[in-house]
DNA sequence: TCTGGGGTCCTAGGACCC
DNA sequence: TCTGGGGTCCTAGGACCC
């Protein structure tokens, strides 16, 4: 074993330059060396191309604002499918040089190169220089790499240049970069732990680098011990291969314009999200065993339940059942509510041989081949085509539907809302802030 | 950084048990 | 009604990521 003597690991990350715009590019080299964005159903920019960063486009910007600046701007709903399908040909090409791939994201991915060497019969660096040429060229747009020791050094080196860079950061010249990125730069150092290490007296990330472990130890938790280890060339972080089809949750959750007291409207905005969930539930043929669901208000308090429930599910109808009646306790008559969401929990795949799921394989079949039939239908004609009755005042909304279409009554109903940086909590029962 | 949406992991502290 | 300590499991909430 080589657990005791550690070797110098190859380690690539991948990153699309904004991808989501260069995807739109590439599918249309049309709109090549124009200013681009993509959000357009949210009514903000979610990506754009570097014309339009040069304009001074930035995310989260309102739309009439991105018009105002760069009046000839192309501004495209989010094309899901067509991200994907881009990102799954990144993997592949990755995958020519290694079979360890982390599909990290949809634009991200690490490879571990470590033994790659021989049989590809090229040098850690002529991986990396082909890798890129091969994504460039094949795919039509460009992506920043880094190769280092670990996962987040490379991190560290797909960051360094961008757009199309290309940065190798071997494990001794690790503290010239260390010294020239700030703390909150390294990834999985957030807001609130920069401005800790601030206040400590850790400015640079080589500032913190070179802190003793038991400093480290003593002031900040396991996750960031761990990236003090990476931050010193160690590999602390395994790659996590293969595809990704589990979940530990799934969530579904909507903001509506305008925001309503209307009670039943907001049921069905709830209704919608758990329908919602419950199709990605069935298309990674999970069940859930529990679900929480809130309801957040104009002035973003939440109001939240959660439930255990006493069987394994996948249809929104026995969600529904069991939330109906709850949904008076935390519902107040006269306040505004802007948002709803539901979280589905405990997750079990639906091959996992599990008591309750025994004793309702018969249900469970019955509902499966309704579902494949409403599934397929849905594929085949949208999303939206058969929808529960309780969903129903929802689906009048267009608001956030991904169609292509301009209409004013689309327009109207265009959020008006920023980006949000704050997750959403789920607080147990009750209110909190 | 004034409010999208979808995730993951960690930890402190309470409940409960011996 | 005081006094000890240790272990495990669970949950709410925090922090972070794309």
């Amino acid at each position: 074993m080589l657990t005791h003597h550690s070797f110098p690991r190859a380690i690539l990350h991948v990153d699309g330059d904004c991808f989501f715009a260069s995807c739109e590019i590439a599918k249309n080299p049309a709109l090549r060396g124009r200013a681009v964005v993509t959000g357009k159903e949210r009514g903000i920019a979610s990506s754009m191309s570097y014309e339009a960063k040069a304009r001074g486009v930035t995310r989260a910007m309102k739309l009439s604002e991105i018009k105002r600046l760069c009046p000839d701007v192309i501004i495209l709903p989010s094309d899901y499918e067509t991200y994907s399908l881009y990102s799954k040909r990144m993997y592949e090409i990755v995958r020519r040089y290694t079979p360890d791939i982390e599909e990290y994201s949809i634009d991200e991915c690490f490879a571990d190169l470590t033994g790659m060497r021989r049989p590809n019969k090229m040098s850690y660096e002529q991986m990396a220089i082909k890798i890129k040429h091969e994504l460039d060229t094949e795919l039509g747009m460009t992506f920043s790499i880094g190769l280092s020791v670990n996962k987040v050094t490379a991190k560290i080196g797909s960051k360094w240049r961008k757009p199309s860079g290309l940065t190798i950061i071997p494990g001794h010249d690790l503290h010239l970069y260390l010294n020239r990125t700030l703390i909150g730069k390294i990834w999985g150092i957030g807001p609130q732990t920069s401005s800790y290490l601030n206040k400590l007296g850790v400015i640079t990330a080589l500032d913190f680098a070179t802190k003793d472990p038991d400093w480290v130890k003593d002031k900040l938790s396991k996750p960031f011990q761990e990236i003090h280890q990476e931050l010193n060339g160690r590999f602390v972080y395994p790659l996590v291969l293969g595809e990704k089809n589990d979940y530990a949750s799934i969530s579904k959750t909507r903001t509506f314009t305008p925001p309503s007291k209307d009670k039943s409207l907001v049921f069905s905005q709830l209704s919608k999200n758990i329908e919602n969930a419950c199709i990605k539930l069935r298309r990674h043929n999970l069940f859930a065993k529990e679900v929480a669901i809130f309801i957040k208000t104009q002035e973003f308090r939440y109001q939240a339940l959660e439930l255990k429930l006493s069987q394994a599910i996948s249809i929104p109808q026995e969600i529904l059942e069991a939330v109906r009646e709850k949904f008076d306790s935390i519902f107040k008559v006269g306040t505004l509510y802007r948002a709803t969401g539901v979280v589905l929990m405990n997750l079990i795949h639906s091959d996992t041989r599990t008591i309750d799921l025994f004793n309702r394989y018969e249900l469970i079949d019955k509902v499966k081949k309704i579902y494949e039939a409403v599934d397929s239908l849905s594929a085949r004609y949208g999303k939206h085509t058969i929808f529960l009755g309780s969903s129903f005042k929802a689906m009048n909304e267009p608001a956030h539907k991904n169609d292509r279409g301009d209409s004013s009554e689309r327009r109207k109903n265009i959020l008006k809302g920023e980006s949000a940086r704050k997750r959403l909590g789920i607080p147990y029962l009750g209110e909190t802030h």
